[in-house]
DNA sequence: ATTTGACTTAAAGTACGCTTTAATGATTAT
DNA sequence: ATAATCATTAAAGCGTACTTTAAGTCAAAT
């Protein structure tokens, strides 16, 4: 049941550099030793790594997670503040979705204005504009 | 119609600083200037400053829009390297979608634990724990 | 025995995209 | 006339998140 930081490494496809720098900047507050100083991985560390890149991959700041491990360790009175910040990043994950979705618009709409070029449906010295107005 | 660089920066939200480095990174590159050396910006060129924007903010690096700009002025025998461009882009889109897909799935698991442990349903040890399993 | 490979640390280096600074010039307002 | 406001450039600086390097410890394999 235990892992070292090699095979935590390769399940989360995450470089064991990067799991010791989450440790250092506090990300990762109960990762416990062996008898020679070697981390050990437990499910939960897992699955508590998980999560941080998950937020991470979606542009929470380090410093903010660092924040939210803070406020969990000083126990359950801190509640209200973690679910300020998560909260907070939530309206960021709408932000990108409403992002995403643009760029989607956006890449599927010149793509099929190569086509049209491609199949002489459309005369070719478009190249550098949008069609107007269609991207808010 | 034509506008100036701060009306431009207003128009779309975005530094005056930051159009002029994208100019200078080649990312506009048929911006016009008055008798002074001042840049003039017309509607086509703010919509082409909203695609750059658009796909900047959707992780396409600077890099890779330059490249598009190239091979745009080298006419339209390079569509189909644009093309690949854009559909690698349109790949890096699916997979933000599913990284924003598992951080709202997160997000929203942690704030009705949070509630649950604030309405005393839950027991209050779980901080610094996922669900198990929950989460791919 | 010694080589191989996995682990440790602290610190320096890198990539990227701006952002700021500094030095200068022109137009408009008072 | 002079100050404020807008513009220009090149270059330096900055923030973030790693990533790489260097130097070393330990245990198993040859």
């Amino acid at each position: 049941m235990p892992f070292s930081i090699k095979e935590a490494s390769e399940m989360l496809g995450c470089p064991a550099h990067t799991i010791r720098y989450y440790e250092k900047e506090g990300l990762l507050p109960n990762i416990t030793r062996d008898e020679h100083g070697n981390r050990i991985f437990e499910q939960k560390d897992l699955n508590w790594i998980k999560l941080m890149t998950c937020f991470r991959r979606t542009g929470m700041k380090v410093a903010a997670l660092k924040q939210i491990v803070n406020l969990a360790l000083q126990g359950e009175s801190t509640i209200p503040q973690r679910k300020a910040i998560l909260e907070e990043h939530q309206q960021e994950l709408h932000r990108q979705q409403h992002e995403l979705n643009e760029a989607f618009y956006a890449v599927n709409q010149k793509l099929s204005i190569y086509d049209e070029i491609q199949k002489g449906t459309l005369a070719p010295d478009r190249d550098l504009r949008m069609d107007e107005g269609k991207l808010q």
